[in-house]
DNA sequence: CGACTTTGACCCGCGC
DNA sequence: GCGCGGGTCAAAGTCG
């Protein structure tokens, strides 16, 4: 097992944050969505309708899925459910432990209170099911006037977009023709795996047309259906049957199973992730089962397929092959959403493909003729794109190419056995992560920059889960700064007022933390050093770092001890995370991406300086083994401040607990109170513990 | 001995 | 209706 562990490349890490902001954001008004994406797909009943009735009676997998999910589901419910199964088991054992010997009727008193408290969370949740169902006609006819009003808005402006909404027989074959042309055209698309794998060699996105036979295929797909004399209400009408219900269908009113159902096509999206590795498999941080292998046609390496086992009845599977034409390219192709906790090594990749398929399932929302006929229309929206969608292959497949290193991460919606286009997706999307030094060497022309569309959510995701893949170890500092954006992002439009109360160029913990840990220094008067250190880095605003000199400058002016020292890199990392919110905050643009460059390279510089100091002053420790006599008083408070903080900004779990408590009002005093009595904590540590959380931060960091 | 992999058989959808 | 290919199952085999 650690063999195959260490076969593995190891491909993304921690990222757990990238889940949280979103949830946090998405729970209350967008659950539909991240509940429709790929769970209902899966492991509702009516999922299987369709086409598999067989596989669905025959494997019990997939009803344990369905019932566990439905646990799931509602998570409103969960903390209900989990409070009624507790009390139950209490009450149970209670009775068990007096009487147990006494009588067998307890034993049936016990199963019919089971019972009834199973009754009870069956009915509770059916009535989570009317609520979500509530939720998603609501949704529906939101994303209805959405459509509608941009419609309305788009229509005099875009000729091209009103004559193929307008009326579908209009659509111009030629001009499908003439797209395939530029796919052709364009440099080298030279793979193909099974119609869904690409390779683009170009710093455009295009992507490979399965054959050339697919232009009459398009056409046959624009034509195929009788035109609606009034496409914009087909879109919404498709749009909502397809993926939040039914509005045409009102009349004749459907259960959610079948609304679920109908939504089942365009529900399963697929994200392919192709990477180089001489290892078997990527390690994403999931376990998983493999469950069959087959020679596929066209490619001489096997294709592999793999379930999650972290949980039963997860839904999520993933494919992996070698690519035909480069076999030290690894093609993974993931399918689902997972039902489970994850752990944070497991969050990154599943928060990208969960990222990547959301945006491809939002922008295959639209009916299939209307992302065929209306690219002009939808390429204004942000993640839509002018891929078609494939009759004979219902999963759209999005492809994250990492193989790349002048290219973007490439982000194609690439359906099988359809046509698929140059993406204006790639722009806006992918570009992002163009500085990211794990994706690219060199830049994009200039002329793509001003198509950077910096608040898009998602790629901020994308952007984040990039920088993180580039090293797992400064995922906190990382998660501090991307949260902070995201919630800038995420706010209302650029009036946001997050970090409001905090200290003018004070640093800003994620949730707090950055800048409480500011004030807990400040309340310890030794803040001198800090602030001036504060105000340079102010007053630079470079996203450059540079920080390191005038670190330096300040440790030789005030003399600072190793420990000072260590903590002003500290300081650093927060200032660089600072000065990337605050401009995003400004809207500048590029910054998101910039910021992600730049906190990257300034934090693994920081994080080399950290760990050295750290590594000096835990060998001092152990060296001279009294460690009252070399930290002592304000010294052993803020070194032990900065080891919390490590330990803090360096864990995830801790990191997720942190903002858990944020999300339910963690306030400044609150998190005052929390460092000084850490403070007074480790003041009073034994020396082995204090080398112990030494040698932990040094483990994090190496590890 | 349990967990995991391998591999042939089977099912299903799709195109012809 | 038939054949093909993708996907899955499940018994047998392998491994730690």
């Amino acid at each position: 097992m650690e063999n195959r562990h260490h076969r593995e490349l190891t491909f993304l890490s921690s990222g757990d944050f990238l889940n949280r902001p979103l949830d946090h954001t998405i729970r209350n008004t967008d659950l539909p969505i991240k509940e429709m994406d790929f769970f209902s797909s899966a492991s509702s009943p009516g999922t299987h309708k369709n086409n598999n009735n067989n596989h669905m009676n025959r494997d019990s997998h997939k009803h344990h899925g369905h019932q566990d999910h439905t646990h799931r589901q509602g998570s409103p419910t969960h903390d209900h459910t989990d409070h009624c199964v507790n009390t139950g088991l209490n009450l149970t054992c209670a009775s068990a432990g007096v009487r147990k010997e006494e009588n067998g009727e307890n034993s049936e008193a016990e199963l019919s209170s089971l019972q009834s408290q199973l009754r009870k969370l069956q009915e509770e949740n059916r009535k989570l099911r009317t609520v979500l169902d509530e939720i998603t006609r609501s949704y529906t006819q939101l994303q209805a006037q959405l459509f509608i009003t941009l419609q309305k808005k788009k229509l005099p402006q875009n000729p091209e977009a009103n004559g193929m909404v307008s009326d579908q027989k209009n659509v111009d074959p030629a001009g499908a023709c003439r797209k395939l042309e530029v796919v052709n055209d364009a440099s080298v698309c030279d793979e193909k795996t099974d119609g869904e794998v690409s390779v683009c060699r170009s710093n455009n996105a295009e992507v490979l047309s399965k054959t050339d036979d697919e232009a009459p295929q398009l056409v046959k797909l624009n034509h195929g259906k009788q035109a609606c004399p009034n496409a914009a209400e087909d879109v919404l009408d498709r749009s909502s049957s397809q993926s939040w219900g039914s509005s045409k269908l009102e009349e004749q009113p459907k259960t959610a199973e079948q609304v679920v159902a109908d939504q089942i096509p365009l529900r399963k999206a697929r994200v392919s992730v192709r990477a180089r590795s001489e290892a078997p498999l990527i390690s994403d941080g999931c376990q998983w089962r493999k469950y069959g292998q087959k020679m596929a046609k066209g490619n001489p390496c096997p294709r592999a397929y793999y379930r999650c086992t972290m949980a039963g009845g997860c839904p999520v599977r993933k494919q992996v092959q070698r690519c035909v034409e480069d076999k030290t390219v690894l093609i993974t192709t993931y399918e689902g959403n997972h039902n489970h906790p994850l752990p944070p090594a497991a969050t990154a990749m599943a928060s990208t493909t969960s990222a990547a398929a959301a945006m491809l399932l939002s922008g295959s929302t639209p009916s299939k003729e209307a992302l065929t006929n209306s690219a002009g229309y939808y390429s204004s929206l942000p993640y839509a794109s002018m891929a078609t969608l494939s009759a004979s292959a219902p999963f759209p497949t999005i492809t994250l190419d990492l193989t790349q290193n002048h290219n973007s991460m490439q982000l194609h919606r690439v359906p099988p056995h359809a046509t698929t286009f140059p993406l204006p997706l790639h722009a806006s999307y992918g570009s992002h992560l163009l500085d990211h030094p794990l994706f690219f060497s060199q830049k994009l022309p200039p002329a793509t920059l001003p198509l950077l569309h910096p608040r898009q959510p998602s790629s901020m995701v994308e952007t984040v889960s990039a920088a993180i893949a580039s090293d797992p170890n400064f995922t906190a500092a990382l998660a501090a700064a991307i949260s902070s954006i995201i919630g800038v992002s995420r706010g209302s439009d650029g009036n946001n007022n997050g970090t409001a109360g905090a200290i003018p160029g004070s640093p800003q913990l994620p949730h707090g933390l950055f800048k409480n840990f500011g004030v807990a220094i400040t309340s310890f008067k030794w803040t001198t050093s800090l602030i001036s250190l504060t105000d340079a880095f102010n007053a630079s605003g470079d996203m450059q770092f540079s920080v390191n000199d005038e670190a330096e400058d300040q440790m030789n002016e005030a003399s600072l001890s190793e420990e000072m020292l260590a903590m002003l890199y500290c300081m650093a990392v927060m200032r660089l995370v600072n000065v990337a919110v605050e401009k995003t905050r400004k809207k500048e643009v590029t910054s998101i991406a910039v910021a992600a460059d730049a906190i990257g390279e300034g934090i693994t510089k920081v994080k080399k300086e950290i760990k050295s100091k750290i590594r000096e002053l835990a060998v001092s420790l152990k060296v001279n083994g009294n460690v009252q006599s070399q930290l002592k008083g304000k010294h052993l408070e803020i070194v032990s401040v900065l080891l919390e903080y490590l330990l803090k900004a360096l864990s995830f779990s801790e990191l997720e607990e942190n903002a858990d408590d944020a999300s339910i009002g963690l306030t400044t005093e609150n998190v005052l109170a929390d460092w000084k009595l850490i403070l007074l904590k480790l003041c009073n540590m034994e020396p082995e513990l204090l080398l112990n959380i030494l040698k932990e931060v040094l483990d994090m960091i190496e590890s």
